[in-house]
DNA sequence: CTTTATACCCAATTTTCTTATGCATATCAT
DNA sequence: ATGATATGCATAAGAAAATTGGGTATAAAG
């Protein structure tokens, strides 16, 4: 688990968003989850990754539940109801910078044209 | 200049890419010409802005020449040959981080479908 | 004469991430 | 058997990059 960088700030909407299409997911497993969408490109760190677990769960985003898998502890994450009142709002805010970001950095872009 | 969200890390880049369409700008004008091409939805902090100029400057991605304009003073940024060259860097890594969270976030996402 | 705009700057704090650990089990290769 | 790799959780020190909230100064507008 190592280096990236770029963009402090999305890592919550990655979450979320992944948890909104699995039901339920442990951390291990959105680390290579994120890996395996990307190619390899971006690593979610295990120092980051659990650090923002625990919020989003203090946040009332996430709920746990622990499970004993050959003798290891799985602690699987799922959305509450605010979660996934959650899930859309940081998506509308991620994409809509998303835009602005290209509007200012390629000034032919238009929505819609790649 | 208050109130955005989401920018940790672009910065740089914005402002790198800015004034490879410009020749020179000052920090005032960057945080206008922002606002304008994002109809006011991002606004550059000049505390986030000064600090990240100075910095590039002392990394010798910037020089600046100084000019008084009715009586009040003006910094100039332009790129050296060394931001010239970072700038195709930063676009590079940012546009593949943009293309790596689209997968992540939408998998019915493929590049030039918007 | 106060607000708004122009124009620069810094310091304290906060958020978020990196790096480096630590613990523990299981599997695979040497 | 033993050391590397994989699975799986977690925390702590530090760096990086913002936010927030000042400060200085001129000029125009109300």
């Amino acid at each position: 688990m190592s280096n990236n960088n770029l963009i402090k700030g999305s890592l919550q909407t990655i979450i979320l968003k992944l948890l909104e299409g699995n039901e339920r997911m442990y951390g291990y497993q959105i680390t290579q989850r994120v890996k395996e969408l990307t190619a390899g490109e971006i690593k979610i760190t295990e120092g980051a990754l659990y650090p923002a677990l625990h919020k989003l769960e203090a946040e009332g985003m996430l709920t746990t539940e622990t499970e004993q898998v050959d003798n290891r502890v799985r602690k699987y994450y799922s959305l509450t109801k605010d979660g996934q009142q959650e899930v859309s709002t940081k998506m509308t805010e991620l994409q809509s910078f998303v835009g602005n970001l290209q509007r200012i950095l390629d000034p032919e872009w238009k929505p819609g044209l790649a």
